[in-house]
DNA sequence: GTGAAAGCGCTAACAG
DNA sequence: CTGTTAGCGCTTTCAC
């Protein structure tokens, strides 16, 4: 709370005896002023405390130079930490970036999209937009001019084919899951999510086939819950009550596996045996010693680093433009899995 | 990805067969157009998806009409609540926002600010500034202008001396965690937290006071931390293996709590008594069954709601200008505290 | 190498 | 009620 107002390219440009636009030249190029003003120029900025308006210039050039980031839900550690992972990669690598976000979680977990935070954002003009996380409907991104590249980070986005698409495999991370337990001795092992968005579909599909793949097709059951921890406490209580309980549940994300370990902690606290539950994100809560979650670690960092690698690469955004990449997720055993 | 380009003013003036400015008065005034002109004007703004560029406009006109929310810490439930609450309540009441966040939190917890990004959103010309959450040194906002109101959530500021401040009152948290603990019986009380900023050391002060209020200040211990699960763990263990070990243990947030329930929780199953647990911000986490830890909700709605009563009540800016609002916190009680 | 002038998309102060 | 004009802070031709 000092000055009363941040000097222009023109109070530079005054103060350092020059015509505006040399000075602007000053920070817009390298060469084309001579060595002796450009010094002066540079002198007066640091005295003045200028730094660029960035968003004048992204308005004239017709693009700037940072890259915008959108995180599509608050509430998701695992999006945030994608995000900030990102952010900082760019920032080591002087590349500019501006986070926002465009949706707001409601207390009951509903999600409500600010159309006008997206255009907000696109009127910036980024030289490219990483959308973080997926949508139950990524429709509200459709407005994306097709002149600005795309990435979407942990989700799928058959909604926008030219997007580039920086995932985890999903279908790999089921499949270690059952293995995991099925190595412990588990066979009834039952699968707890929603079927709310395309992510959720693929990977409630995945758990179905990694079923079939070990010969226990038969055994597998699905129950429905969105993705709040209470949703996933009745799902299970549900599954837990019903006849021929299974001894291992798996769910969709780790929010509803803490739901599921709550029921089973009651259920033990009752005297019936416990149940073995597996999550999917590693978020920090899976790790804490009170909850000791058995989860899927997305990599983070690799996919954080895939992502500012594409971004900063020379024709990166080109050469990935409409692809997939699927990278290896890794299984981290805690103690919410165990022999059975 | 569908239009290639935003239409501007202009495009619409065109379509709809009327100069640029006034269409521009049909977007910014209520009167000054006559029905027929108004009425063609939208009609052509809505085919062509028009949206006023509010950068631009506020570029132009000095001054934006949207608020900026900054958020100081993405992995703090707390505080994306608090965002969010705020969001909600402001778009409710048609007052637009734009939220974006000047720090990168590190793995290990560090917090790294980027001052562009407060830049950024400064050259964005907000009406007003929402700064949610602290940090261990505000001075990287003295930058912002005088000219533009700021009103500081759930942390202190003496730095920004213009400032709103809208908190929980600590002073009364402390009062409720160490009475209540009281009531279940204990004396010996420790306290484990940071006192790395203004709120950490004013938390833990309000802490020493309470006890010696409840006449316990003999009894008093406090045990460093910073503000993370593995530090809130190994100082618990510190303090549970030393001479004299305490009954209950009020750590300075729920992460660090977290730390402390692991420690107690280990030490229980070495054949220990139960050591009781008390948080501060009552975030998810500390709800979920196998955590169940009790804490201190900062009313996070009212702090919410306050806040949008002062941005969008005229001269609401103007009349809190400096004050420091405090809210009465409430305790919730959870398994984590017993009677001895 | 340097400066003048135009213009990004918009608003605000004018004149018709 | 309508249209023209100038200009926010910046970049980018274009002459000098």
């Amino acid at each position: 709370m000092v000055a009363a107002k941040r000097p222009t390219i023109r109070d530079v440009a005054e103060a350092a005896g020059v015509s505006k636009s040399l000075a602007a030249l000053v920070f817009s190029t390298e060469g084309g002023v001579s060595p002796d003003r450009r010094e002066k120029v540079l002198e007066a900025a640091k005295k003045l405390g200028y730094t660029p308006n960035q968003w004048a210039r992204s308005l004239r050039s017709g693009s700037g130079s940072f890259v915008g980031i959108l995180l599509n839900d608050l509430h998701n550690p695992l999006l945030i930490q994608i995000a900030d992972l990102t952010r900082k990669i760019l920032l080591e690598r002087g590349q500019q970036s501006f986070i926002s976000a465009a949706v707001i979680t409601e207390k009951n977990g509903k999600r409500i999209v600010d159309p006008s935070s997206i255009h907000s954002l696109l009127d910036l003009r980024p030289k490219a937009l990483v959308i973080v996380g997926g949508l139950p409907d990524l429709k509200p991104f459709k407005q994306i001019p097709d002149t600005i590249p795309v990435i979407v980070a942990s989700s799928q986005a058959s909604s926008l084919p030219n997007a580039t698409i920086v995932r985890a495999d999903d279908h790999e991370a089921l499949r270690l899951l059952v293995r995991h337990l099925i190595e412990l001795g588990h066979s009834k092992i039952a699968y707890v999510g929603p079927t709310d968005s395309e992510n959720s579909i693929a990977r409630r599909d995945a758990y179905l086939s990694s079923m079939e793949f070990f010969g226990l097709g038969d055994l597998a059951v699905t129950q429905l819950a969105d993705r709040f921890e209470d949703r996933g406490y009745a799902a299970a209580k549900l599954l837990l009550q019903g006849a021929n309980p299974p001894t291992a549940i798996v769910a969709f994300n780790d929010n509803i596996a803490f739901g599921v370990q709550s029921a089973v902690q009651e259920l033990v606290a009752a005297g019936r045996n416990p149940v073995a539950v597996t999550g999917f994100d590693n978020t920090f809560v899976a790790e804490l010693g009170m909850v000791s979650l058995t989860s899927i670690e997305q990599e983070k960092e690799a996919i954080a680093m895939k992502i500012a690698e594409i971004l900063t690469t020379p024709d990166g955004v080109e050469d990935y433009r409409g692809q997939e990449i699927k990278l290896m997720p890794r299984l981290i055993a805690r103690k919410s899995t165990f022999r059975i």
